[in-house]
Order: structure tokens, then sequence, then C-alpha cells
DNA sequence: ATACAATCTGTAGCAGCTACAGATACAAGT
DNA sequence: ACTTGTATCTGTAGCTGCTACAGATTGTAT
């Protein structure tokens, strides 16, 4: 009988650990074909090696860096070419971050949409509540209060 | 017989078109008790009127300014009171504002990983990929990356 | 033998919509 | 009166990216 230190390979629980992924988000990735279907115990328990840390260790920083799971699949798509493509890669990256940038810009605007409302506001002193006449406002109103 | 002309209200129709929402999501709203139920025609058609489009306006800007449907909830609440209370509001307010600043600073430090990979990427001389190395890499790797 | 941990599958939930299908309702034209 | 065409109705399923169960096994230690 196998003692847990001599096995030949990592269950799910380890390859969790050493990769900071979720048991479940593992399962996801697998059903969501990220993950390759691993080797089975008789038992049919999952055993992974070092690919599935690399890969899952890829998939996590590609995560961490906002790239949405389909860019994933295709970043891995490209990772798996016999000659990693990374000019696509950079391509994808370059838009990714051009995305990025949108969304930032966006926020930003959020930003001063809301500070210009907070600092409208100074309960005590008002009769009607800037707040609730900028949330009620047509659209113009509110972008003449984001453009201030 | 009724003609659409004299007719009393409006439809769902007028109110997703004078208010810029969504049909769908207009009945979204009520089941998630938002808007609350209208009245309707003999042919259970919803029936809206003036108090309908202002307080849709108000979920509409709301959203656009990023609240959460439950801080919607909450601020309608608010508004609602017979005295507004324009503390609590402006209170929201500020609170999602912090919100969306952290998100802005982690936008930007992604912004800033990202550019870095891309930087380093120049294809053609490498003779290994830049980018597929930091997605492979360790999380030290990438703070290093992300930090440089 | 028994307790306990880890894993298994399958399903449902979260936000915030959006998109159907299939059934009615209603206005206008002939 | 009949047909056409649009608007609306309900109910359900899909999207992203997980997360959280329940209830059944499996594996290990005592």
């Amino acid at each position: 009988m196998r003692k847990k230190n001599d096995r030949l390979g990592l269950q799910i629980g380890d390859l969790a650990q050493q990769t900071s992924v979720n048991i479940e988000t593992i399962r996801y990735y697998e059903r969501r074909h990220l993950m390759p279907e691993p080797a089975r115990t008789p038992g049919r328990r999952r055993v992974y090696d070092g690919t599935h840390v690399r890969r899952l260790t890829f998939i996590r920083r590609s995560r961490e860096l906002g790239f949405s799971l389909a860019d994933v699949r295709l970043l891995l798509e490209l990772a798996d070419k016999e000659r990693i493509d990374c000019c696509a890669m950079k391509d994808m990256t370059t838009r990714h971050l051009a995305d990025i940038r949108g969304k930032i810009a966006s926020l930003r605007r959020l930003e001063r949409a809301l500070k210009t409302m907070s600092d409208a506001c100074n309960p005590g002193d008002q009769v009607s509540c800037p707040i609730f006449d900028a949330l009620s406002a047509g659209a113009d109103t509110l972008e003449r209060i984001a453009l201030t």
C-alpha cells in the first residue's frame, strides 16, 4: 500500500496550494477546458504533475493581469506552439492594455462626477439635496456636473 | 374606443424610450423591486406615469455612476423619505467614491505591469518571449516587473 | 472497526442584465 | 369581419468567473 509521501503526483488539494488557486476553480477550469483532464487514481481522484502546476500558474497570472478567460485560452494556445508566438502575445497584451486604459478613463470620469456631487453637498445649510438633484436630473445636467 | 394619442399613461416601450432603459431591464427592475408594480390595462399591459419616469431616471443615473443595485435600493429609500436624507446620501457617495478610487489604483497597477511586459517584448531579436516568461513566473517575478 | 479528512459529481447561487420562445393584445387597413 | 403587423406578456436560459453547497466515495490513521 502506498503512503502519502511516496506518491507519484499531486492531488487537487496540493495543486491548489502550490498555485494559490481554489480547488473549485481548478475543477471549473477543467470544465471550461482551460486545464486538461488529468490522470486519475483507481479511486477516480485527479492526479497532477509539474506541467499542470506551470499551466495553472500561467492562468492565474493572466487572470491577475485582468485577461478574460477567453483571452487566457488564446494566450495558452500561443504559448503552446512549438515556437511561442511572441508577436501575437504582445499584440494581445497591448490590446488589453488599451482596454484597461479605457476603463481607467471611464472610472476617472465617474470619480470626478462623484466628487463634484459630494462636494456640492453640505448637509445642514441646504434646503434641497444636491446629490438627489444630480441623480434625478437628465443626462445634460449630469454631464454639466461631471465636466465642472 | 381609445386611440393611442389620448391614452392616460405610458406603456413600457414609451417608458423605455423616455429613460433610455431597456424594456427587459425595466421588467427586471420590477422583479427586483426597484420599480413598483405598475397599474395594468384590462389586457394586463403595464401602465406608467411621471413618477415612474422620475424613479427610473434616478436608477439609471445611479447605475451610470457605478452604484450597485443594492446601493441604488438604499439611495431610493433615502430619497423616498418625507425629508430626503441628504447626509446618508453624501455618506454613500463618498464611500462609493473611495471604492472607485481603489479600483482606479488597482487598474493602474495592472496598466504598469502590462506596459512593462509589452515594452520588454521586441519580437525578432529575442530567443524567449518575455511576456510568456512573465505570465509563467512566480508572484515575486511579476511584482518585480510591476514595480519596475 | 471507526473516525476523520479529502475528494468526487452535480447543481445552484451571485451581479446585472440580455435574449429568446410562444402566447396575447391591440391598432390599422381592406 | 378579417388580416396583418407591432407591442407586449410570461417564463426561462444564457452570459462571466467563480463560489458554495449536498450527498456520496475514497483514503488514511488510530
